[in-house]
DNA sequence: TCCACTAGACTGACCGGTCTACTCACAATC
DNA sequence: GATTGTGAGTAGACCGGTCAGTCTAGTGGA
């Protein structure tokens, strides 16, 4: 059996992805793991420390992707990044086409909570810096354009891949996770 | 003066972008316009039911966007499509660059209130049709490759743009509407 | 007179967070 | 090796505050 503190993170990935942060409560949290409040409090501060480090949590999750997808040398690095998104997309069809935890609690608190946006922000930050260093590397080998601009592409493709993910949760289907992967795939080998 | 009916909504419009559905209270609003509750409940049945209005309001400003640009025929189709996205990122800019209220209440309501989830995703069809005649319109005039399908290329320039405008918001900066609209539209014109 | 509307006190439910009591594995002591 | 002390973790009653929503009273124009 997992550690009380795991299966509040594990229980938190869900719930939060699926509820956001305001409409998640405490207790509900609580019942569906069967965890008594006192335990809680004991392995977090409060109920922002707990969102932060689910979070972290869905991070670590993301890297793994990102291993996966970006450090596999069988494909060619423009294959590689878009592999990334792919799994991505496996990974919400998993969890019912919820989205991305970080474009919901980015929407959700970024309007209230600067502490909130500075962390989702520094995560796209994370995400786009790798995929940027792929798309160099794509760069280098001739699958983009010599002018490219490696960082600026994989900024675009996290923020329309997001604005897709949003689409895609409102559906409550993946058909606009693929196509948006198409269009901006075929668009960034053809121009710079 | 405007009556309260529509200074709430007014409010509404801004508190709703700003706080997104459930960080924000009655008492907000009613604090921040002066309005006593009594008035409230007599001008709308609860909350939900404001905040459906609120975006039936907000619905109507992007129509009065869409009229403008698309109806703009000084321009060609094409760039008709373009001005609409560029008259919300000015909109946007008025609003602080808090993104696009469609998006955020979409985000955060569409796990937990299927009605919500289907109104946001009606406005997005909505939207994204008006923007696929003019689309329609830019390929019958060789703008676009005879083989283009314009409600897909719609939705698709509408979903990238939510999520630039996730980004914007998180950002307090434009630089995502404008990379995305540089990217989108010079592919668009470039392949099917 | 009538009724749309204003006015705000009030309600019960629920919120995040605190508090004290308790359990139990394990280390220190003789 | 039995006894005792210690602290991490469990357990849930409880707290003040806030929530959406209700209720009754009053107001003012038609």
């Amino acid at each position: 059996m997992a550690t009380t503190r795991e299966r509040l993170l594990e229980a938190g990935l869900r719930l939060l992805l699926e509820h956001g942060y305001n409409d998640l409560g405490i207790q509900v949290l609580l019942k569906e793991t069967g965890i008594p409040k006192g335990s809680f409090y004991h392995h977090f501060r409060s109920k922002e420390d707990f969102a932060m480090q689910v979070v972290d949590r869905y991070m670590e999750e993301v890297h793994q992707g990102l291993d996966l997808s970006l450090g596999d040398t069988r494909l060619a690095p423009l294959a590689r990044a878009r592999r990334f998104f792919e799994l991505s997309r496996d990974k919400y069809r998993r969890d019912g086409y919820m989205g991305c935890m970080l474009g919901g609690l980015g929407q959700e608190l970024s309007g209230v909570n600067a502490t909130f946006a500075a962390r989702i922000e520094a995560c796209f930050g994370e995400i786009s810096g790798r995929i940027a260093s792929c798309l160099e590397e794509a760069r280098q080998q001739g699958e983009l354009p010599q002018d490219a601009d490696p960082r600026e592409l994989a900024n675009l493709l996290l923020n329309c891949w997001e604005g897709a993910a949003l689409r895609s949760r409102l559906l409550r289907d993946p058909a606009p996770l693929d196509r948006m992967l198409d269009f901006t795939f075929s668009a960034a080998t053809r121009a710079s």
